[in-house]
Parts: structure tokens; C-alpha cells; sequence
DNA sequence: AAATATACGGAATGATTATTCCGCAAATAT
DNA sequence: ATATTTGCGGAATAATCATTCCGTATATTT
């Protein structure tokens, strides 16, 4: 009976999360939001029920779209450490072949709002616990091939690449060209070989 | 012949350091400002010119307040590397003693203004230089000293420090706790001895 | 002590904010 | 074809925003 959306409801959510990504959340408008993803007022509040939780919305989301490479990657047949590699110039060139993109959205919502909203704060929680957790399966599995030393357990090595891997974004956010951010990751990826 | 200032300027800016790093610029109020630092609005206005200018204003304050230990490290008799250790337990005992402030100045306002204003963006630039800089001295020293290793060059690892610290600040932000904060650190740290 | 330059309290302004609401358009089900 | 359920354009609302301005209080200089 009903009149069909006319909108794409991922669509919307990833130019949510962009403009989210480039603004904050304080940063972004209501009309900023309509703007970008061409909705009518009365869509958004209809779909979203307000700012607040399209932002949480559009963060489960920007998690969510950034697990699909890392499944890609997950599934593919190479060794451990090769998929750090590999997950590690990922983000270096998503970082440096959108200059005009912000960061990224989880990194910014945990500098921006970490302290103030709950909710945000418990998904940025939960996306670092899932990013460790596929982390130490990797290096787990690097050790056991023995491409990955075993100076350090695996869960200290896989919140040390956690940890490069946030620090290479606020690096970009910075001030930080290609090159720099590639002699990091390199520097990152001697210390568990 | 005026009558003199009511306040103390640096104190208004530690106080408005303060806020805007627990709100972030766009999350910041006015009223905000005027309740954090005790001043009055025309004061505020008279003094700072505009909101904007007084971000600005905090940020450099910042930068030149956080110098400080750096000069007090710089001046001390130790190796390099010792210098190194002390500056990013420093770090870690900052964020863990003071668990109700969010993060650093300087990492928030990279994550959210760097792509919006380029007066932010200059000044986080100019930081990371500086720091830099610094951390290359050290390094060197540490090299010299036989301390620290020889595999990269001293540019490359004050980067890769550089990186580190900025990721511990995000860490912190998603739930990390001291003991984990640690652990990345003596992972750095050990890469470079 | 008088003159004056400045600090500052507080009201006023106008823009922008998030959100609600109304009414019409449109698509499906009978 | 008609009834009905929903989408959505746009006006309206009320709160909050940054900023300006005026008048009074006050401290210093002569």
C-alpha cells in the first residue's frame, strides 16, 4: 500500500558518514546533511529520528563498509603478515588518494566525542575490540608461520599495529605526505618481522 | 590612566585550552568560554576579538605550554634515548592521571579542524615540525651514544615516534588502559634501541 | 580631587540551530 | 477506479548561537 522510499538508505548513510567525516558532528548541519544526501527534511527525521542517532547510525555504518575489505582480506590465501601489509598500505593509499577526505570517521568521532556521548564512545570501543581481535588472528598466524617474531604475544603486537594504524591517520591529518607515512609503516612492519 | 585588567591572560587561556579540548572548537559555546574562564563578554570580546581568534589563541598557547617539559627534558644531563623514554612516559602518566580530559589539544583539533581552516591547520603543521625536530635530536644523540640503533635514519624513527604518540592520544580515546598504553610504548621503544 | 581611559555587566541583535507540523503527491491494495 | 497508507516539500517554531553595543564602575594619571 505504501509509497516506496525513493531513497537508497546506504546510499544516504555513506554520505553521511562523509560529511560527518569532514565536518564532526557538531561541525554538521541539519541542512548540511539534507545537502548532501538530497533528502527532504521530513525524509530524515521520518528514517532517522534525529542527528544524533543518524550520527550513530552513520558511524555502525562506516564500520561496517571498512569490515569489507578487511573480510577480503580474511579471506584470501596468503600468509599472516602479508595481510598486515596488505591491510597497511590499504589505508595509506585510501589516505592519500582522497586528499579532500578527512581522516577517518572513527578516529575523529573518538577525538571529537569520545568524552561527551556514551553511545559514541561505546562503538569506537567496539570497533577497536574487533580490530585487535582480527589483528592477533593475523599475527597469530604469522608467528605460527614463523614470518612474525615472537619477541612480543600477539595481542601486544596487534594493539602496537592498531595503534600505527590510528596514529598514521591523525599523521596525514597533519601535515604528513605519502612518503612519511610509508616510512612509518615500514618502521612498524621491521619491529614484528 | 585604564583601569587594569581584571585577569590573568595565560590563565584565561589555560582555561579555554581546556574547554576546547574537552568539546572541540564547533562544540564549544561561548557561554562555554565565559563559564570555564570566569570572564565577562565584553572582556572576551575586547581581548580575544572573536571566538575563532581565541581558538587559535588557545591552541598556540598550548603548544608553547606543552614545550615546556620538553625544555626541561632537553635541558637534562641523560642519553637521548632516556629522553625519549621519559617523554612518552610523560605521555602515558598525562592521559592516565587525568582521566576526565579528553585527549590532546592538538590531535583533536587535527581531527577536527585540519580539512576546515587552514589557521588550524598551520599551527598542527608547525607542531608536528617542531616535534619532529626535537625528537630527531634525541634520536641522533641516541645513535651517537650507541643507544639507539642504526637500521633507520634518525628522521624516519622521530617520525615513527612522532606516529606512536599521536596514536596513544586516540587510544586512550577508545578505551585503552594504562596497561595497554604501555604496552604499545615498550613495543616503540624497544623497535628503536 | 578631577579628568579620563578602560574594564566589564548585561541587554539587544540577528543569524543559525535542531526539530515539528501541515498538506499535498504518489504508489499500492482492494 | 478508489481508498489508504506513506513520502516528502516547505513553512513554522523555539532554542541557541556568535557578536555588538551601551552605560556604569573603577583605577590610574595629572
Amino acid at each position: 500500500m505504501p509509497k516506496v522510499k525513493q531513497f537508497d538508505k546506504e546510499d544516504v548513510l555513506n554520505k553521511a558518514s562523509s560529511i560527518f567525516q569532514t565536518k564532526g558532528y557538531n561541525g554538521t548541519s541539519i541542512d548540511d546533511l539534507l545537502q548532501a544526501t538530497g533528502l527532504s527534511r521530513s525524509s530524515l527525521y521520518d528514517t532517522f529520528q534525529d542527528k544524533h542517532t543518524l550520527y550513530l547510525e552513520s558511524l555502525n555504518h562506516y564500520k561496517t563498509k571498512a569490515a569489507h575489505p578487511l573480510e577480503a582480506l580474511k579471506a584470501k590465501n596468503i600468509s599472516g603478515l602479508k595481510k598486515i601489509e596488505l591491510l597497511i598500505t590499504g589505508v595509506i593509499s585510501h589516505i592519500t588518494n582522497s586528499p579532500d577526505t578527512n581522516g577517518c570517521l572513527m578516529v575523529n568521532a573518538a577525538a571529537e566525542m569520545s568524552k561527551q556521548c556514551k553511545d559514541t564512545s561505546n562503538v569506537i570501543c567496539n570497533a577497536k575490540k574487533d580490530m585487535e581481535k582480527l589483528l592477533d588472528e593475523w599475527i597469530k598466524m604469522g608467528q605460527e608461520e614463523g614470518l612474525i617474531n615472537l619477541k612480543q604475544a600477539s595481542k601486544a603486537y596487534s594493539l602496537f599495529i592498531y595503534n600505527t594504524i590510528c596514529g598514521l591517520r591523525v599523521l596525514s591529518q597533519s601535515g604528513a605526505d605519502k612518503k612519511e607515512l610509508e616510512n612509518v609503516a615500514k618502521i612498524a612492519l621491521q619491529t614484528i618481522k
